[in-house]
DNA sequence: AGAATGAATGGTAGCGCTAACATTAGCGCA
DNA sequence: TGCGCTAATGTTAGCGCTACCATTCATTCT
C-alpha cells in the first residue's frame, strides 16, 4: 500500500519528458536518450519506435537537464569588444557558421572594450558550463587571466598573434602596419600622419602604429600620431582630414587605423573638392567592401575576418573532439589592396 | 557493513558547489542560494559570512543546475535572418544592451532567411528553457506557428507591424513604401523603377514595394519592378543602375529596396560620371550612415533599428516581470530623410 | 503573560537528464 | 549444444541547484 508517490508538481504545465516518451515507446529512458544523442547505438527498429513516440507525445528535449547531467553544455562563449564594428560581426558569422554545423550554440558577450566587463562575462559564461571560450585579443585583466588559467576547456584568443596559452588565431598587426608604411614610402611619401580613434581602447590599432613607426624611423622619418575622440565612424575620419590639412600642412599622406575612418576622410574630401591622392594620400585597414566602391578606391589591408572565425571554430572543435592540447598558433595573414587613394 | 557512500565522481575535476560554500560559512545551502538570488532576504551579517566563503572556496555558480531546478533559464532566444545585414546587428545591439542590464543572456540564431531553419532554431531554443523569444518578422512556417501557439512565454515579433499573438514592435513597411513613392512623385518623377534583390527572401522589401505601387497606380502610373540576384550589397546596386539605364531609358528615378543597393548605385554613378539626380534620381531605405556621407547625399527612410531592439526588450522584460499579457503592438515609426539624390 | 505576528533560516525532495555499470539478446563457431 | 564474444538495452544514482514547506526566534499587541 502506501504509494503516495503522488507529489505536487512544481511546474504548472508539465512538458512531456524522456520518461513519457519511453513509456509510450515501451523502452527505457536511457534508450530514448541514446536515440537523441548517439542514434547509431540503437537498433534501427527501436529507433523508429522511439522516434514515433517522440512525435506522438510532442516531446521537446530539455537541454539544461542534459547538460547538467553530462557536465557538457555545448555552449561556446564568444566575447567581442563591440557589435558596432562590422569587423567583429563578420568574425562572429564565421564562428557561428562553423559551430552550428557541429551542434554548438554560441553565447555572445560584448565588452564595450572594457576588460573588467570582459572578466565578468567570462565568469558568467563559465557558470553556464561552456565547452569552450573564444575571446578577442590577448590582453585581459589579471583576474581574468587567473580564472582562465584554472579552466580546463579550450580557449581561443583571436584577431591578433602573440604568446598563447592554448589557441591563437589572427594576424600580425605590427607587420600590417609595417606593410602599409612601406607601401606609402614606396609611393614617395615622407610626411605621413597616423590617425586613430581612441587608441587606448583599440590597442590593436596601436600595434599597427608601432609597426608603422618602426619603418618610418628606420628611414630617419618622424611618425606623428593623431588620436581622436570617437564621434562616429565616418565623421571622425572627416574631422581627422581637416585637422591634418590644418595642423600638418606638410603631410602628404594619412595612414588611418581603419577603413571606416579612411572612407569618411575620402568621402569628405570628395565633397570638399580635395583631390586624393594628389593633395593628400589616404590609406586604411580592414579591406571593407565600401572602401573598394568609393572613388578613389581605397588603399588598404584586407584582414580575413570570416576566416578568423572559421579557423578558430574549426580548431576549437578539433580540441573538443579530442585533439591534443599543445598550444597552437595560426597566422591567417593579410593582403595589401593597392587602390587609387595613395 | 553498509556505508559505501563512497561513489566514483563523474567529473574528474570537482568544482566547489553551493554545499561547499555552505559548509565553509556554517549555514545551509539554501541560504547561500538566497545570498545569490535574493540577497535582501538574508541578514546582512549572514550575507557577509557567505560572501566571504564564496570568495574563499572560489565558488563559480552553476547556472545550468539553477535553471533546471527553477525552470527559468534567463535565456532570451533571438532569431534574425542574417548577420551580414548591419540592420539586424543594430537591432541585436539594442536588444542586448537592454537584456544584459536585467541579467538575461541572449541566445542568437541566424536563419539565413529560411523558415524551416527558423523552426528548427525555435525548437532548439525552447529546449534551453528560454524565458522569451524575439523573432524577426510575422511570417513563420506552419510547424513553427504551432510550436509557438503552445508556448507559454513571451514572444516578440519585430521589424514589421501586423496581427500579433503577443508582442509586435516594428514599423509599417507598406506605409514607408508609400511615403517614398509620394516623395518621388512630389519631385516630379513619373517613371520610377523599384529595384530589389531577392524579393522572395526579403519580403519586407516586398511590402514596401506594394505600398510604392499602390501610390503610383492611384496616379495611373505603372510600377515596374526589377528583382535581381544578390551578388554583394554594393555590386548589385551598381548592376541595377546599369540595367535600368539600358532597359528602362524612360525612367527618371530608381526606388531601391535598401540603402546598400542605393549606395552601390550612387557610387557607381559617381565613377561612371552619371549625374544623380539629374540623369537619374535614387532613393533607398534604412538611413544607414554611409548614405548620408556620400555625394549626393542619399534620400532614404530612417528606420529606428536600435530602438526596435530596445523597445522589444523593454516590453519583453515587463512581461517577464508580470505585466499583463494582452497582445500589444508598438509602431516605432520612420522618418523620411530627403537628401540630394532625388 | 500569552498569543499573534513576521523575519530569518533550514530540511527534503525533486527538476529531467545521462554516466557508469549490469544485464540480456543475438550470433558465429567448434 | 555450449562457449565466447559483441551489440543492444536496462538499472541505479546522481549532476547542483531551488521550490515548498517547516521551524526557530525575536518582536509586538492585547
Amino acid at each position: 500500500m502506501g504509494g503516495d508517490k503522488q507529489r505536487r508538481n512544481r511546474k504548472s504545465v508539465m512538458q512531456p519528458t524522456l520518461a513519457d516518451v519511453a513509456r509510450e515507446a515501451g523502452v527505457s529512458a536511457i534508450t530514448v536518450s541514446r536515440v537523441l544523442n548517439s542514434p547509431q547505438a540503437v537498433r534501427p527498429a527501436t529507433r523508429a519506435t522511439v522516434e514515433a513516440a517522440i512525435d506522438k507525445v510532442g516531446y521537446v528535449r530539455n537541454m539544461l537537464a542534459g547538460s547538467l547531467a553530462s557536465a557538457n553544455s555545448r555552449f561556446i562563449a564568444v566575447i567581442v569588444p563591440s557589435l558596432a564594428n562590422i569587423v567583429f560581426v563578420e568574425v562572429i558569422a564565421g564562428l557561428q557558421a562553423e559551430f552550428e554545423r557541429h551542434g554548438y550554440q554560441i553565447l555572445l558577450g560584448n565588452t564595450d572594450y572594457d576588460l573588467d566587463r570582459e572578466c565578468e562575462l567570462v565568469r558568467t559564461f563559465l557558470g553556464w558550463s561552456s565547452s569552450a571560450l573564444v575571446v578577442t585579443g590577448l590582453r585581459h585583466s589579471e583576474a581574468c587571466q587567473r580564472v582562465l588559467e584554472h579552466w580546463e576547456h579550450p580557449v581561443a584568443e583571436i584577431m591578433e598573434l602573440g604568446e598563447t596559452r592554448d589557441l591563437n588565431i589572427g594576424l600580425d598587426h605590427a607587420e600590417a602596419g609595417r606593410c602599409m608604411a612601406k607601401h606609402l614610402l614606396g609611393r614617395g611619401h615622407r610626411q605621413i600622419v597616423y590617425v586613430a580613434a581612441q587608441l587606448e581602447r583599440d590597442y590593436r590599432a596601436g600595434l599597427r602604429f608601432a609597426g608603422h613607426r618602426e619603418v618610418l624611423e628606420e628611414q630617419g622619418l618622424s611618425a606623428p600620431l593623431l588620436d581622436l575622440e570617437h564621434l562616429g565612424q565616418f565623421e571622425t575620419g572627416a574631422q581627422a582630414l581637416e585637422e591634418v590639412l590644418t595642423h600638418h600642412p606638410e603631410a602628404t599622406a594619412i595612414h588611418f587605423a581603419n577603413d571606416d575612418l579612411a572612407t569618411g576622410a575620402i568621402l569628405h574630401a570628395q565633397r570638399q573638392g580635395i583631390r586624393v591622392p594628389e593633395e593628400i594620400a589616404i590609406a586604411g585597414f580592414n579591406g571593407l567592401p565600401i572602401g573598394q566602391r568609393i572613388t578613389p578606391r581605397l588603399t588598404t589591408i584586407l584582414s580575413p575576418r570570416e576566416t578568423i572565425g572559421r579557423e578558430a571554430a574549426r580548431r576549437v572543435i578539433a580540441r573538443l573532439q579530442g585533439a591534443d592540447r599543445t598550444p597552437e598558433q595560426h597566422d591567417v595573414g593579410f593582403e595589401l589592396l593597392a587602390g587609387e587613394s595613395t
